[in-house]
DNA sequence: AAGGCTTCGGATAGCGCTATCTTAGCTGCC
DNA sequence: GGCAGCTAAGATAGCGCTATCCGAAGCCTT
């Protein structure tokens, strides 16, 4: 008894590819290629084609596209945190940016840790991304081997190669080492002699600025360990508080901290406030990243503003570049940055 | 001339389940089936399996899985805001449970656009997600459609519903009238008679706070409608001085202010400082969310603490129930809010 | 002990698309 | 005019997995 040839049902009754190929009348392979654009296709059938698969409401299905071509639209995006402004505008501007030009973001968030930094790649690497966004230039050597071995074309967001030896990674952001020498150089020319660097989390970006402090410090002859304050806690308007008043306490002569975030500056400004501590008479304060809030504060708060979503938007559209395999991409874009002047200082 | 028979190289040279199946000397569908748990199989052959699949480094493609399947392992969210620091916080707590049950999370910003809202819901759903977790309940006839249609299991975030009709979607949040209210009597029995209400961004959240602050005026019978500060713009620090100083230049009468939002009433306070208005003795300030800095500020701000990170891990734990079939979930999740009375008041 | 029922491994058949090879039809060229 | 060299469309063969059906074996029934 023979019994019917059976008839998986979709879940959706969607469309598929052959649908539109049987409406057009050509093979399935060709509506593939007309829709994609790919090789050459007689704009006849593309038009008939366009046509038929308007007129079924046909969208590809991006999974059986991701399995048929191992590439996906996916982008993964690695991130240090979400609880940091910076990061999440960052990740806004990019994840903007790419669904403009029809990709999706996976989204990882590495807390800082090496071993879930490569943890997650790992995962979302499985799911053959057509590129990747990934903070910063500091990675261990497994997650270096997968980028490498994987193959799938990746930016590095906010941070630059220290220096040129061999072929560059495709990086952009701006020179944090330049900005923290630039602000400890404007404060300086104020006047300002004793200046203690506040650093927090402690990430390398944050490291380089306090390189650049140092540069700034050492030139003038001024640089004097004991105003490094670091503390490896993540950065909160708390802790820059509890440091503004440690700092002080321990160092009467500081005339002035650089904290290496604005959420330590906002938050030593809000102490200086509550302690009765003239900003910047007694003391000058300056943040980095210009975040929310701070143009609002009292007094306003010097800072550097960094480009960050401009750096979220430029990676994703390099990014976007490199998946299509456009035309010779400059690997290393530096977008500076911008300090701010306010009443801080 | 016979050729080789085609030999397709896999772009990674990973193992397959078919080269489990080999090794371990079962059928591919027995190795699929043993290691999802899938119906019962021989605890000798999972045994096999394992080891087969442990030695051979095999780790399913998720790809593969979701096109055979008609079922992936994203879990799509839908936020209105990244620049709003509470929906930051609720998928910073979903994405971590999410990823700890072993799904990927596919974010999409809104912008609180009903049209937009369709659009990334209608990508998302191509991806065929095990899951949806969706801001509020307010959506658009063409995205309610989608959501019903998909049969994606779905769960709504912050909001509860109104009333029972019918059966109830599931959701996870807290009554925002009545924190509203609530936030209001304690205005109320600090002695403040004429409380404006602040609102900005006036998404049905805000109003429904507003209307906890009208029902709580109305009982007291001190309800005035040009008390009223409606602002559409997106809250900010900025937004909150400025109806600050307008508030109080054209209702010299007001005594206290409820800020819909955190960040409008820092920016209250900061305002007030700049302006030498004493708060909480000229005008009482309070704020919704609890935002960082809230207990930073100057005078600490009185405000109410939702609890949005928990309101994103419990959500995200229902969905992986929902996800998973399991036994009868309840559909409604209250986790309340909490007054926290600080020195604005 | 025969039939019905359950159990569980396997065979089969795709999921919906694209990579690759093949082939038909044209050129162009000497 | 014949043949290499191209172009464009189609045929074929999966991508790596799971849904579904099948069937052998065991286990009750009565």
């Amino acid at each position: 008894m023979m019994r019917p040839p059976l008839q998986r049902k979709r879940s959706t009754g969607r469309a598929t590819l052959s649908d539109v190929a049987r409406v057009a009348g050509v093979s399935p392979i060709t509506v593939s290629r007309a829709l994609r654009g790919e090789r050459s296709v007689d704009p006849g059938l593309v038009e008939r084609v366009t046509l038929a698969s308007a007129q079924l409401g046909y969208v590809p299905d991006p999974t059986a596209r991701a399995l048929a071509s191992q590439r996906s639209n996916h982008v993964a995006i690695l991130i240090p945190l979400l609880s940091n402004a910076l990061f999440v505008d960052l990740l806004d501007a990019a994840q903007r940016t790419l669904r403009a030009s029809g990709f999706q973001t996976l989204i990882g968030v590495t807390h800082y840790d090496d071993a879930q930094e490569e943890q997650l790649l790992r995962e979302q690497l499985l799911h053959r991304p057509a590129g990747l966004l990934i903070t910063g230039l500091d990675h261990n050597a497994a997650t270096r081997a997968l980028m490498a071995q994987s193959q799938v074309p990746c930016v590095h967001l906010m941070d630059l190669p220290q220096q040129d030896n061999g072929q560059p990674p495709y990086c952009v952001g701006f020179r944090q080492t330049d900005a923290g020498a630039a602000l400890t150089r404007l404060l300086l020319a104020r006047g300002r002699r004793r200046i203690a660097f506040a650093g927090a989390q402690l990430d390398p970006r944050v490291l380089q600025r306090l390189y650049g402090w140092r540069l700034a410090l050492q030139e003038q002859g001024l640089y004097d360990p004991s105003l490094e304050w670091l503390n490896p806690a993540a950065s909160s308007l708390a802790l820059g508080g509890a440091m503004f008043e440690q700092i002080l306490n321990q160092s009467p002569s500081v005339d002035a901290i650089f904290f290496c975030n604005d959420d330590l500056a906002q938050g030593a400004l809000l102490a200086a406030l509550r302690l009765g501590i003239p900003v910047p008479e007694r003391v000058a304060i300056v943040g980095f990243n210009d975040l929310t809030g701070s143009d609002q504060m009292l007094p306003t708060l010097t800072t550097v503003r960094t480009p960050r979503a401009r750096i979220g938007e430029a990676a994703a559209t390099m990014l976007v570049a490199l998946i299509r395999g456009e035309a010779q991409t400059q690997p290393l874009l530096d977008l500076g940055f911008e300090i701010v002047q306010r009443n801080s200082t």
